[in-house]
DNA sequence: GTCTATAATCAGATAGAC
DNA sequence: GTCTATCTGATTATAGAC
């Protein structure tokens, strides 16, 4: 059949376009990383990108789709890296986490894992955050299909370590799974990293770890752990 | 000596003055706690007061000024609280925590009940939130002296305790306690809380008991504390 | 689809009467 | 000091040529 042809000038057609959008959300992507959604403007994402603003338009309806598919894309990173979590290669089921006894492929050790991931992606300023309060930003993002699945997904995967962990007594099962989900999510938007970024006291890697203790171990003296 | 007389008058005046900004940081507070900084508009903040926008800034030469009063406002009300637990009264000295064997008094338990007030101030949209990227409101807040002088007695209280709290072994010593002051201060922002509460799943109280427990005792189980 | 130029809107701030 | 009415600037969004 030679109903290839077409398809493939659709395909690189497509490909610029989606090349060209690409790059739009990764601009978007630092500045709402860098200074939140209310303070970017969309000229300042145009100026960034390199095109007219006029154009960005052509591409996204509004600031808010802008931010939108910004989101949508750091979700399903956000979703790829927990998959590849659950794929068991060598690195997962043999590599254990440092100091602890808890392996990578453990439900507990997943979810650490994704939330140091989390954790360096934020302290790169690529973690787009959003402004829990804002409105405008919420509707959209509540509209939007893509976001909403990866959300989903996200959260159902994630949801299932934590319940797993919490039944091999790894995560403290007086705490309703969702509590502990969005204490996960909240680390996305911690303040404390940026805090500690700040005083420039610490290494981005000193400042992972402190966040990491404070999140799973509290910030109450532990007794000694029962050997496992 | 009848030098009493214009003072009183000047009082007089000066309460008025200083009842109608009261009011006006109070409408500000909670409208920074319900929308924030940038969501909240001027226009908003005269309405609720219930007076023209233009005689809002015969008191406020701004809008950040305007914002930088409530911080102001609980910022102090935060430093009258944390010197009330200082004062060895009947109900500081005999308390002790529940389910623990933490004495108010001692310096666990008033960072403890520290952050359980915060809490509750939050829960009840009462807790201005700064966002912590917004730059213009930040340059002003540093440059407010009312804001950083209490900031610094604030941080200096809890500071104190943390450090005693290390040395009685409550607290993880491993934890810069710069980093302990952080993860505290960021309570009074932590979102979790505000998705907590839209789940309508739990009960204020509960809402306050699950973030104190991740807070402190972390996510992770923890073994059986040993007796104290 | 990209551009320049411009419209439209909104919000912070002020003028000037009372 | 408070008001109404207005200014000003910034920002989102669009018109129309190419």
């Amino acid at each position: 059949m030679n109903t290839a042809a077409p398809p493939v000038k659709k395909t690189f057609k497509t490909q610029m376009l989606e090349a060209r959008e690409q790059a739009i959300t990764s601009s978007v992507n630092r500045l709402l990383s860098e200074k939140g959604f209310d303070a970017m403007t969309v000229d300042e994402v145009a100026a960034e990108v390199g095109i007219a603003k006029a154009s960005l338009y052509k591409h996204f309806s509004s600031k808010e789709a802008l931010a939108c598919a910004a989101m949508v894309q750091a979700m399903q990173k956000a979703e790829a890296f927990l998959d590849g979590l659950n794929q068991p290669t060598e690195r997962n089921e043999q590599g254990s986490l440092a100091s602890t006894g808890i392996a990578v492929s453990s439900p507990m050790g997943k979810l650490m894992a994704s939330t140091r991931w989390t954790l360096q992606l934020k302290l790169a300023g690529q973690m787009p955050t959003l402004p829990s309060q804002n409105s405008s930003l919420r509707a959209t993002l509540m509209a939007s299909r893509p976001y909403m699945d990866g959300l989903m997904k996200v959260s159902d995967i994630l949801g299932a370590w934590i319940m797993q962990a919490q039944k091999e007594g790894r995560i403290n099962a007086s705490l309703p799974p969702i509590a502990v989900l969005y204490t996960l999510f909240a680390r996305a938007c911690d303040p404390v990293v940026e805090f500690l970024k700040m005083s420039e006291l610490h290494t981005d890697e000193e400042i992972i770890e402190m966040v990491m203790t404070t999140c799973f171990a509290g910030l109450s003296a532990r007794p000694a752990e029962t050997s496992t």
